[in-house]
RNA sequence: GCCUCAGUAGCUCAGCCCGGUAGAGCAUCUGAUUUGUAAUCAGACGGUCGGGGGUUCAACUCCCUCCUGGGGCUCCA
């Protein structure tokens, strides 16, 4: 007899042999939930036997564990599905994902309807209720097993060449290499839904096969699944598309091109409001601004080293009578000009350039879409200059600058990344290995000081230099970086920035941090409409003051308001037409103002506004002073609330 | 750039599968109405059905191709 723990710290004793779903079925009982179990803290399948003594617990399906194995057992599943009805298909990989699992397979790509079959046959398989069995297997034996299968083969080789063997695991007559562990029954995986299809390169590389990618979701209960669709529902009303176009933020026209937004007035107001908020606040932080223009000849990137690293990235160039122009895809270059414009001293350092740019990159078309990824990029954009000694300080400085920045937009769901280079993928990056170190090292030590907690992420450092990335995810949760704060150590030598010392020699340890705290405008404007599903505060509000009459004799009083409002810099529209009320808010609602306010006989005799809040409270009879005092605050102190109408 | 789905009036969408040259609601305009918090009534205007080509007596509808958009891949200074 062995002695098993249970987890909670009782201890029985079984012979050995038995498996492990026999011991959940004897303590937990036969619906226990279990989808597998952590013996001594390692997960294992039910169906495996017990050869030791041991502390075992049940991994319950709607854990984050358990939710991992479904959604891998339910990758088997659909692999499974696909291999029957498409028997030449060969699987590749299948992980699980954030809500769900996708399955790579090296086949013709597949449209919606084969889609709806491959989810059929799947429930049939779940409902035969086939066992899912595992069996240990020698790399010879294995190679025997997937010798059709070169994708397999080819893992089998890499991954486990130098290991001993693996396990397969089987269902029915489909078999796949796979650590495990998985539920012990088809009719584990009742809550899965098959939602789209997709290309991708196996190992991701551009160069080898194209496979067909099926994404599925999958949840441990009916409710789980249907509050994926609910969310997914939600996120699709606060898509910026959508609401950028009922609001009339921006537009996109094809005769003017692809990823070409254009701010309409509505958006300008927007922008412009952020941008006014970014210029204040690097005025505290000391930065000076300039203008540099959008295009620039060809040896300026060849020097910057833009072009032998990014070229794919750039507009085509224009020929010149003097040379070939490029459009800029940033601005750095032309900052390092600025800087050399003069002999800069030690006492002038740190210097900080800022400008509000555009520029431009040719995204490749594909991945194009609405605000979130365009070609255009309005960017609040800045290059710090200073020594290795100062770096430290600029870069807290810059951390709180936009901890700053997130307060004031209400922004508490992020998380740091520090992006590090590739040493596997050298080509991607500047070959300095001692420097990558080194800089790495440097600012892994000042968020260490700072106390800021962060996550490390290989392969998405800068070309020039590695970086902290403020990391969000969006309303339809898709991650993006919000805010980039980047360290380049190779910009001195490229461009001979120095700088005079205090021994009056010239010094060239000049090292650049490139920030953006606020994105470019245009995510970041994306980013907002998907916040406040458009409700905007006040202060960010395109329409502040919606004024609506309720018959014509009021339409004086009204025009008068909105007059007042706009002196004392409201931003307010007037609806005189004759309407009736409820269909003129209805009307104004989808503008998403932040106050309607009505005018009728009461208002306009006693010289007072009534008022509607976005959610229907309203608050009337407020004194028309009160009323401009109260929504002037919250325009001049950017709050995130609307105040003014505050009880039913 | 690759795969997939889609493109019909300013907006939201029906018609397409089973070919017979277009419909609705909202918006707009005109008239009536003068209204107290999520749609007052009536009329009018508005589309070479994304572009091009093909099949057919006949194409919004079937086929090919290009463009644009959505979703994903890849890429992202």
């Amino acid at each position: 007899m062995l002695n098993v723990e249970i987890d909670n710290n009782e201890v029985r004793q079984y012979e050995a042999g038995i498996t492990f779903g026999d011991i959940i079925k004897d303590v937990f009982g036969r619906k226990s939930g279990s989808v597998a179990v952590f013996v001594n803290g390692i997960e294992k399948d039910m169906s495996q036997f017990l050869e030791t003594d041991c502390k075992i617990e049940p991994i319950y399906g709607e854990s984050d564990a358990g939710l991992y194995i479904l959604r891998h057992s339910c990758a088997h599943l659909l692999a499974q599905a696909v291999t029957e009805l498409f028997p030449y298909a060969k699987p590749t990989i299948g992980p699980p994902i954030d809500h769900g699992f996708y399955y790579d397979f090296y086949m013709d790509s597949i449209g919606d309807e084969e889609l709806k079959k491959i989810e059929k046959r799947m429930r049939e398989i779940m409902k035969k209720n086939q066992p899912i069995s595992r069996e240990e297997h020698n790399n010879e034996s294995l190679r025997e097993i997937f010798i059709d299968n070169q994708f397999k083969l080819e893992i089998i080789d890499e991954k486990i060449g130098h290991e001993i063997g693996s396990s397969i695991y089987k269902q029915g007559n489909f078999v796949d290499l796979c650590r495990g562990p998985h539920v012990s029954f088809t009719s584990q995986l009742r809550w899965f839904k098959l939602t789209s299809t997709s290309q991708a390169y196996w190992r991701a590389d551009s160069k080898k096969e194209s496979l067909t990618r099926i994404y599925g979701m999958c949840f441990a209960t009916k409710e789980g699944l249907k509050n994926r669709e609910k969310q997914l529902q939600e996120a699709a009303k606060r898509d910026h598309k959508k609401i950028g176009k009922e609001m009339e933020l921006y537009m996109i026209d094809e005769m003017i091109g692809r990823g070409l937004p254009v701010w309409l007035p509505n958006g300008e107001i927007i922008k412009s409001s952020i941008e006014n908020f970014a210029l204040e606040t690097e005025d505290r932080y000391g930065y000076q601004r300039v203008t540099t223009p959008v295009l620039g000849k060809k040896q300026l990137f060849e020097t910057s080293g833009h072009l032998p690293h990014y070229a794919e990235g750039m507009y085509p160039p224009m020929k010149m009578d003097d040379g070939e122009y490029y459009l800029k895809a940033m601005n750095c270059p032309m900052h390092h000009l600025v800087y050399r414009n003069k002999k800069r001293s030690y006492r002038d350092l740190p210097i900080r350039i800022a400008e509000y740019g555009t520029v431009y990159r040719n995204e490749l078309s594909g991945t194009l879409a609405g605000l979130l990824r365009v070609r255009m990029l309005s960017m609040n954009d800045a290059h710090i200059y200073c020594t290795l000694d100062q770096v430290a300080e600029e870069f807290a400085n810059n951390i709180k600058m936009v901890q700053d920045y997130y307060k004031t937009f209400g922004f508490e769901d992020y998380y740091f990344r520090l992006s590090l280079w590739d040493s596997e993928n050298k080509n991607k990056y500047i070959d300095q290995p001692e420097n990558w170190e080194a800089t790495q090292n440097h600012l892994r030590s000042i968020l260490d000081d700072l106390g800021v907690p962060y996550e490390e992420s290989i392969g998405e450092a800068a070309f020039y230099g590695p970086k902290v990335d403020i990391q969000f995810t969006t309303a339809i949760g898709r991650e993006e970086s919000m805010s980039t704060i980047q360290l380049d150590f190779a910009a001195k030598e490229r461009f001979g920035l120095t700088y005079t010392d205090e021994t009056g020699s010239d010094n060239d340890e000049v090292f650049v941090i490139h920030r953006a705290p606020l994105s470019t405008h245009e995510r970041f404007v994306a980013f907002l409409i998907e916040h406040w599903s458009g409700n905007f505060p006040t202060w960010l509000s395109p329409i502040q003051v919606q004024i609506i009459t309720i018959s014509e004799k009021h339409q004086e009083y009204a025009n008068n308001l909105a007059q007042i409002l706009k002196e004392v810099g409201i931003r307010a529209n007037t609806d005189t037409s004759d309407n009736t009320i409820g269909k003129k808010i209805r009307m104004h609602r989808t503008m998403r103002p932040a106050y309607m306010v009505i005018i009728g006989d009461e208002e306009s005799i006693n010289g007072t506004v009534s008022i509607r809040a976005r959610d229907g409270r309203q608050r009337n009879g407020m004194a028309l002073d009160e009323f401009i005092e109260e929504i002037s605050l919250e325009n001049t102190n950017r709050k995130t609330t609307l105040d003014l109408v505050k009880d039913k």
